[in-house]
DNA sequence: CTCTCCTTGACAATGCATGGACGACTGGTA
DNA sequence: TACCAGTCGTCCATGCATTGTCAAGGAGAG
């Protein structure tokens, strides 16, 4: 008779298996399998048969282990603690405001596919596979997260010879133009404060700097983008005649670091002192390494960038 | 086109046979008896011949017990359950499935900003926060947690009255306006499968059905968009001058139940039998409790609604 | 007669459990 | 800088449980 009465218990009182926690979770099977195995951290019932039953009490524990090791915590550590432990601490590591980043797995079959794409020379539907990504996840992950990877796999790609100079054409052309797509179609303030941004002269890569301006146009900020391979001097005039309250520059492949370092102090030297310069990007640290100029910030991450606009933007 | 070359068949149907069932489950012939043998899952009445009829109640336990075995579940297991708790289940699944994001800090400043600009009929400002948190979300989030915090807020608002009609018609034009630009701007693959998206005659909501089909965009559906308080003939002569594979209609008010029901048969029977008709919105799951109309699948939340289509666009 | 359906038994694929091993990453130390 | 030990997520091989599918033989429905 499959229709008996409900069971006497208030709530569901069926466990669940390893695939729906996996799935409530977002951890894998086999990290909550070896959770279990190493640490003890929770220990569910068993069928007849072996399988693994949870409680919804044992899901919610995993989540806030789960939590913990996010925020950087040693799963050895937090395994041991009680549920009400875990509970003050996701509390207290939530309301401290640390990277709120990388809680989900990015996922690598989009990747995978848009290289394939490229690699195909497919520039339709690499385009569209990633605007698709970008709707779906939203303009910071995609930045963050998917742009970045899908441009270094390819640079992997190409170093193992499995995609040549055309390949890369099309995918940092796509990528652009998505990039700057998203800045534009964020609509402005009226009273937002200018930023500036391009890349100096002698650095040829667009991406970062468009990432940025995309970034701190969802930042509020009204973002005039020069491009790439811009002389010192044009970013000056530009900076004045926008009324720019800062100046961000990308730095990716930094060929020749005494070049670049030359270029920025130029920049900066035109700039008013008001004005300040910031410099982000992959190749930034590199150059930050060889000089320190008084009134230039680096950055290695767009998030950090966008701490550094924060700050700007409230002080201007 | 004549489709259903049996009876008109309403309600009173004495059973379905098993190919029926099987079509509309998207189980096989072969699970559907399976599960009945092993794990007395679903027991039908036979005719005196011995074959299966199956009833409209059963075929939605199929359907439930199917969700639960997809969402990981094992069917040795849910196969005991009675409807009441597989349909608590199947809602679980749904709702606790991995949040879009880990946690979700609520958001309550913009949804509070947004219903602050409605409120001084401050269109622009209004547009500009709401794309500029969609772009920062994505499109799911903004359709599944924004969207509808910002309208029940500001219904909330009206009741108490602070709020008043024109303040609502600013708000429900600007939103709409919103999502049917993010679900053109969502590229559309060359061969996707084409859904068709209204609001049935008497029904003025337009922007449930905008959701659909923002959301069906971005799971590679090709979307045509009727808008809302569309006639039963006109949405079955435009399904099939798009070719179009499905159709979901939204109802959120539902204030003439029966006068919905009757559009709903009218579509129905003047869609195609191969093509599925799916019914969500607020105000769908009042309208289903008063008719069974096979051919008519009918779901709460926009999450399920992609479920069901997932399965339509692999079967088709 | 032909098609669908029924039953039973067998088979194959998937999924899970277990223990082990690998590799990426971190932090401390020479 | 190089090295080393510890941590931890992932992967693999093997075995078992679960479960979807198929085939064969027979019977009802049209």
């Amino acid at each position: 008779m499959p229709n008996r009465p409900s069971a006497p218990e208030g709530h569901l009182s069926v466990g669940h298996p390893i695939a729906v926690v996996a799935e409530r979770t977002g951890l894998s099977r086999d990290v909550l399998r070896v959770w279990e195995r190493r640490y003890g951290a929770v220990e569910p019932v068993r069928t007849p048969g072996g399988q693994r039953l949870y409680s919804d009490q044992q899901v919610r524990r995993f989540r806030l282990l789960a939590s913990a090791t996010r925020h950087g915590r040693n799963i050895s550590v937090v395994a041991r603690m009680t549920d009400d432990e875990l509970e003050r601490l996701a509390a207290e590591d939530e309301s401290e405001r640390l990277p709120p980043l990388a809680q989900r797995p990015p996922d690598d079959s989009l990747v995978e596919t848009s290289v394939a794409h490229a690699r195909a020379l497919d520039a339709v539907s690499f385009d569209r596979e990633l605007r698709r990504a970008m709707a779906r996840d939203g303009v910071p992950i995609f930045l963050d997260l998917i742009a970045p990877r899908v441009m270094q796999r390819i640079g992997e790609e190409w170093h193992a010879g499995r995609l040549s100079i055309p390949h890369e054409h099309l995918a940092s052309a796509a990528l652009l133009a998505i990039i700057l797509d998203a800045m534009r179609s964020v609509p402005r303030e009226p009273d937002a404060s200018q930023l500036l941004v391009a890349t100096p002269s002698g650095e040829r890569h667009a991406i970062g700097a468009a990432a940025v301006g995309a970034a701190a146009a969802l930042d509020g900020w009204g973002v005039t983008y020069l491009g790439a391979d811009v002389p010192a001097s044009d970013i000056a005039t530009a900076a004045a005649e926008c009324g720019a309250h800062a100046v961000a520059l990308s730095i990716v492949r930094a060929e020749d670091p005494t070049e670049i370092a030359r270029n920025l102090r130029a920049v900066r030297a035109r700039l008013p002192a008001l004005v300040p310069l910031i410099v982000g990007g992959s190749g930034a640290m590199r150059v930050a390494e060889n000089l320190e100029i008084p009134g230039i910030s680096f950055c290695g991450t767009i998030a950090e960038l966008q701490t550094l606009l924060a700050r700007e933007s409230v002080a201007g």
